[in-house]
Order: structure tokens, then sequence, then C-alpha cells
DNA sequence: ATTCGATTTGCACGCGTTTGCAAAATTGCG
DNA sequence: CGCAATTTTGCAAACGCGTGCAAATCGAAT
């Protein structure tokens, strides 16, 4: 029953008496319009509801103000949490973000052209590595790409990522100066690089201070996964003494094994460490240890690389480390000489 | 150094000695087009690398294949799940997501034109509700809109949402069958019909059998509120012996403080009763009895609407109520005649 | 008034598609 | 082989906007 037609930049012209390159050139930032004018293309505009067409000023101007966002797991409180943060920051400079949520890693390879066909300005891929030829596929048309908490030898395409080999490093020099003797690692997703590099830092150093080799299970990332791995890890005549997991949430499952379901004290009996600092592990019921990835500070990198490279997609690609933070909390004991570790 | 220039359907058609039509057609489906130059046509574009452009392509049928989704606080675990499940079921169909994350509730009203220049095939609201203004522009627009988890008297725009005042209700039972004698609530954000709907179905209840009103403290739907919200009615002389907070995460606030802070046991002191039905609301540190709602089933119903009224914008509005689930755990004191619960 | 420079305006083309329409090609059938 | 019915194809006009360029307008100084 309503208008059903669009206004468009044409109905607001004939409305002012003016040419359709006036009202366009009043809602263009820093072109050439009179105030006069201006003012009776803003009133036209006004009266006639009207509002420019991004859809069709991107096909001239070539920039569709849109970047794509790729992410798998917007359940893990983390990646939540980069998701709230990339998108306020892509909004704060005038991007939308158009969202694709893949649930298996493989399926970026179906997502990426999705998001290309829409002529987005650029792409941020989280937590998963896209192959090298749609690497090549996006380097080819201008198109700048982000890879967030992953990283790639062949440098074809930038990232920002939390130093993962050196916080496992950390997290092996504060167990073995607070005394522990037998370890064990919850890795995350067998093939990511964020739980490999995390695994490869805490088992290089443990061996490097002459530490036993540290036992080793895979809880895939997810709460019931870390249960389950310290189910497993527990189940064992010789059961660890310190658990290094790959991330919180699955720290989260283990303590609850190890607490509520053993009966056991953390961190008397068994102390754990996490990573990745979500809410939740500051809570009174966890009171998590953990390696916390500075969100704040990685996405604002990721942007800084982005916009420049949407500026001019010349620009090389760069990679970027950032430190992770040990959050000492109740839930692992500490060397005397409190916060020795470094690397 | 790479070929800047996108590779337009031109090209293609140049490359396979066929005109931009043909081009066009074997890449919209169902159009005539015959084998042979299908073929070709695919051949060329696979040689050049081209893919059409999906700008261009909304801007003549009119139909961007993009549903905007606007939400608040992605952080809260209830509205990841969420948008994970809208993310899955629009992209399932064809539809790309562009996300829209509001930090506070009044934002929307700069949110949505934003999305409109888009030109959005629809928007999916969550957990706010737009000016009538606004709703004004979409339905002259054509736009369907759905509010999720809100809901408009006037029914200019359609909604799914849960039923809150019965969810309310059912808990007041539950708390009066179980014996208990002073309850309380922890409200979430004011002015919020979720949580006013919620309390008002406990209140009224609550009062229909008997019971003593309620002691009522605001949480602000977040973890740190429900705590500080819990602390305040354990400082008191009278602390209540029963809690049914607006939402899971204050639910969890509280009971750390009950727990782990005031050494308080659950469900013998107190039963706190929770909203959502998130994962850590099952963890063995919490077991917290909760009102689910049921994500999946809501947001099928929502893309059900949604996609009927892109379909046909005449279409009227339309709002479903979905009812929760009271999921029992070990949080809460459980009448003898379990689960006698309805309103 | 006249001239010159600066500013504003409109024209028309282009952005990369889709699509109605009519011409061309193909097919089936006698 | 001829003719009608059916596909297939290309042309050209949209879709709604930006922008280079030249014409028009304006302002001020002479």
């Amino acid at each position: 029953m309503a208008g059903r037609k669009a206004v468009t930049s044409q109905d607001v012209a004939r409305e002012a008496g003016v040419s359709r390159s006036a009202v366009s050139r009043t809602f263009t930032e820093g072109a050439s319009v009179s105030e006069r004018t201006r003012q009776r293309v803003l009133a036209a505009a006004w009266t006639l509801g009207y509002s420019p067409n991004a859809i069709a000023r991107s096909l001239t101007t070539q920039r569709s103000h849109m970047v794509g966002l790729v992410m798998a797991d917007i359940t893990n409180p983390f990646y939540a949490k980069v998701l709230e943060s990339f998108s306020e920051k892509l909004q704060s400079v005038g991007q939308r973000v158009l969202l694709f949520s893949i649930a298996k890693v493989h399926d970026i390879d179906q997502a990426l052209p999705a998001l290309l066909q829409y002529q987005v300005d650029g792409v941020i891929i989280t937590s998963t590595v896209l192959s090298s030829a749609m690497a090549e596929t996006c380097a080819k048309a201008g198109k700048p790409v982000i890879l967030f908490n992953r990283y790639v030898r062949e440098t074809t395409t930038s990232a920002v990522c939390t130093d993962n080999a050196a916080a496992g490093r950390q997290v092996a020099n504060l167990f073995v100066d607070a005394g522990h003797r037998r370890c064990a690692f919850i890795a995350g997703t067998a093939d990511t690089s964020t739980s490999n590099d995390r695994q490869r830092g805490f088992l290089d150093r443990l061996a490097e201070r002459g530490a036993t080799p540290p036992l080793v299970e895979r809880g895939d990332y997810c709460y019931e996964g870390g249960f389950a791995a310290a189910e497993r890890l527990f189940a064992r005549d010789d059961p660890p003494d310190a658990i290094f997991c790959a991330n919180d949430v699955m720290a989260l499952g283990a303590l609850d094994l190890i607490r509520r379901v053993r009966g056991l004290r953390v961190p008397e009996d068994v102390s754990v460490v996490g990573f990745d600092g979500v809410d939740a592990s500051g809570w009174p019921s966890y009171e998590l240890t953990t390696m916390e990835q500075q969100i704040e500070r990685m996405t604002s990198e990721a942007m800084e690389i982005l916009l420049a490279r949407i500026a001019d997609p010349a620009l090389p690609p760069e990679t970027r480390f950032v430190p992770a933070r040990l959050v000492p909390r109740a839930s692992a004991r500490l060397p005397r000489e409190m916060l020795s570790a470094v690397s």
C-alpha cells in the first residue's frame, strides 16, 4: 500500500529544481556546492525521504565500504569479543561488516568468493588460513586480506597474531619455577597453528629446562573437550601436577573435572593455566591463571594494516606479533620470585 | 603488479566470442542459454578468473541478497548463539549477513538508515525496539523488519519473542510449590521488555499465590551486575531464600557471590533460577536451573517470517511467541510433584 | 560597464549488471 | 526441402549514482 518505488536522486533533483549532479554533490563530502542549493536539496530530500543508494554509489566509486569478516566459532567468548571489537572499530571508520560465519575450517574457500563478489574493500579472517590459491586470487584482485591469529610462511597476506610460542615458553618457565614435576598439555583442534605454536613453545622450553616431557591430550578447543581430556589425564596412575590448556574454555572444563568431579584442590594438587583471558576465567568459581591475548591491541593493529592497504593496495603484506600477558590467579602455584618468567 | 582492473562480463564475452547477455545468462539460474555457449562462457570465465559483480547485479535486480542483522551485546553467550544461528540459516538460503553491532540501545536509530542505504532485503533486530518513525520508514520502503525478543503493541512490524511473562509465572509457581517464603528478582536493564515481562509474570503469579511481594534488584544483564545485586540482597537482615534472575549470566554472578563469597549452600540456603540456557549454566561449578529460550526454534520462526515477507512485501506483520522450557538442575529446590508448574 | 578569476552548475558518459524484445538460429515434421 | 514452432542470441535500455569537463554564474576590482 505504501510508496513501493524507491525515491532516487532524480526525484530529489526535480523537487529541488536542480540537476542530479547537485543532489549527488550535496551528499558527497567535500564536493563543490553552494550553500543555497545545498539547503534546497536537503529540504527536498527531507520531504521526499531520500537517502542515497549505497549500492549504486559503490558501483561508480569502486569502493563498497564493506569489509568481509570471516569467523569460526563465534560461540567462544574470546572470538565473540574479537568480533565485537572489530565491528565497533570498523563501524567507527565508516565501514560496514559483511559477516561470514563458517562452521568447519574448510568452508573458507567457499566463503571467500562469496565475499569477493560483494566487492568488499578488504577481508579479515580469524582463526583459519586460506589456501594459497585463494590468497593469490585476493592478491590479484588487489583486495587486502588480514589473517587474525594465523600467519603464513609465504608472506603473501598480512597477519596479526599473538606470539603463541613465546607464551607457551612462558608457561613452561612458570611451571618449572614453581617446582612442578609432571606437566601436561591440553591441545586445541589438530592442525591449528595457534594450538601447535603454544604446544611447541611449551614443550621446547620444558625440554630446555630439563623437565620430563609432558603428557599431551586433545580437547578440540571446547569445554567438553577440556573436561574429557582432563578425565583421561586423571584416569592415569601418574596424573599430572600442572596442566597448560590451549585455551580458556578447555581450562574451565578441566578445572570443573578436577575440582567438582575428582574433588582435587587447585593449585595444591594441580596447577592449571589457560589461554585467552575470557571473562569467566576471573570468576570466583574458577580463578584461572591465564595467558591473556590483548584483543584491543590486536584488533587495532589489524585495523591499521587493513586501512592502510585499502588506501594503497600496493603496500606489501605485513605480519605483526603481539605478546600475550600472564594474568596470575589462584589456579596455578607461583614461583617464589613471582613473575620471573621470560623466555 | 597484479591485474588491478577487475575482469567484467564484457571481457568474458569477448574471450568467449559471445555477447554480454550470454555470459550474464549462464550465470543466472534458469536463463535461456544453449549448452554449447554455456560451456564456452564457463571456460572463458575460468581462464579469466571472472566472477559476477554482486553489487552491479543487485542494482538491476533490486535484490541485494543481504539482510541487516543488528545486535546488541554479542558478548552475552545467549546472543552469540543467536547470531551464530541466524548467520548459519541466512547463509544457507543464499543471504549475506550485514552485521550491525550497537553498544547502546539508542544507537539503533542511527544504525538502521545505514543498513537501509545498503538496500538490504530485510532486517532482523535483536533485543531492542525501533522508534515508530523508523518503523514507518521501513514499512514505507517495503523492507520487512523482524524484532527478535522484543515486540510492539502497534503491530506494524513482525516479531518473534519468548513468552517471557508465562516463563516468569512458571518460576513463581516453582518457588511457591517448593515452599520458598521470601523471593527476590534480579532484573536486567531497565526499560527492556524482556526483563519487565519476566518480572511482571513472576510478581503477578507470586501475588496470585498469596506469597509476599519479592525483593527487586537490578543487575543490568551482566555478570558483575548479578554479583552486585546478590551482594545487596545478602547484606540485608532478611535475605531471600529464592532468587529469579532475568538472565543466566547474572545468575552465575549471583551464584558465585552466594557460594564462593558468602559460603552459603545452594539450594539448601537459597534457590537460584536463571533465564536463557547458556552453556555455562550446565557446568558442574554452577548447575543452574534455568528457563531455556529455544534458540533454534525462535530463529527458525524468524527466518520463516522474514523470507515470506521478502518474497511478498505486502504480507501483514506477524508476531509469534515461543514458550521457554524449564531446565531443572541443582541450583533450585524442586517441589515434591516435580514439574507441576504450568501457568 | 567591463574584465578577469573563482566558484558553481549541468551535461553526458561510465560503473557492471539484467532483461524485454525482436532478430536469428535451430528443430521437428510433413 | 519448406515451413512453422521453438530456442537461442544480441541489442539496447535500464538500475542509481559519481565525476570530468565545459559552460554558466558570481564577485570584485578596475
